[in-house]
DNA sequence: CTAACTGTATCAATCATATTAATACAGTTA
DNA sequence: TAACTGTATTAATATGATTGATACAGTTAG
């Protein structure tokens, strides 16, 4: 079902999170799926229980997810809300970059320059 | 001559690193101009001379100041490769974050949007 | 109602890293 | 040579991230 890269440098959990927000976002997985269960995955992937079960958490609070307990892990409708927050924590990050470029005197057009070139580097697909 | 701040949860020697950074690109601190010494730094802020030594020699590395063994340290010239060379590493935050952005949808004039709105919040000054 | 599933909470072990400190080494200069 | 300078090495410490062991609790098929 999913695939660990022990190689990577991220951690477990974070890459189980990224792998079932790609399948959600790309609707791989479709609304109210069910997960596969706690046990189930940590079971074939080799690795402890909380380590999925912090994944889903964290998938939950991110709205990408719902839980019940006792049945299962679901995927979220309204998946738009989800997307908005992880965009919030982009803005996060990139108010601070700003700041510090900012310290060191790059101007607004010089930054946008950057955005620029990195669309257009990165995207090659789609 | 500096201020530190306890609980601002940064590292001391970062914070010695700014400080320097923002009174070397202010002019405060001009060309070839003698830094505090190790010893006498460290004393006068009560914390152990490494830790302004690592300040010290991370602001050579970058190219904010030059040592002199058994002399001092000095304000560098040419700072603007300085400035290049941290202007570099922000461009390297820029593009991963333009990469999560990518992931979630988020496309280029949208992201130019969020750069106007923190160029003229933060611009208060100048 | 019970067995076998589900998720959840708590706590500890581990690991990694950042940060700071102690101390010895070495160059410069009056 | 004394009293400054910077530098290198090593260790202690602190902190946080990550993972693991284990117990608790809800759901459901039989």
């Amino acid at each position: 079902m999913l695939q660990l890269d022990y190689r990577s440098g991220e951690s477990l959990y974070v890459q189980i999170k990224e792998n079932f927000k790609r399948l959600i976002l790309s609707k791989s997985l479709k609304e109210d799926e069910l997960l596969p269960s706690v046990r189930a995955l940590a079971s074939s992937l080799a690795i402890n229980v909380n380590t999925v079960q912090r994944a889903y958490r964290e998938l939950e609070q991110e709205g990408y997810i719902y839980s019940i307990p006792g049945k299962g892990n679901f995927v979220a409708g309204k998946i738009e809300d989800a997307k908005q927050k992880s965009v919030s924590e982009i803005r996060e990050e990139l108010s601070k970059i700003v700041e510090k470029a900012r310290a060191f005197g790059v101007e607004q057009e010089e930054f946008q320059e950057m955005i620029k070139e990195f669309y257009n580097k990165g995207g090659k697909q789609s």
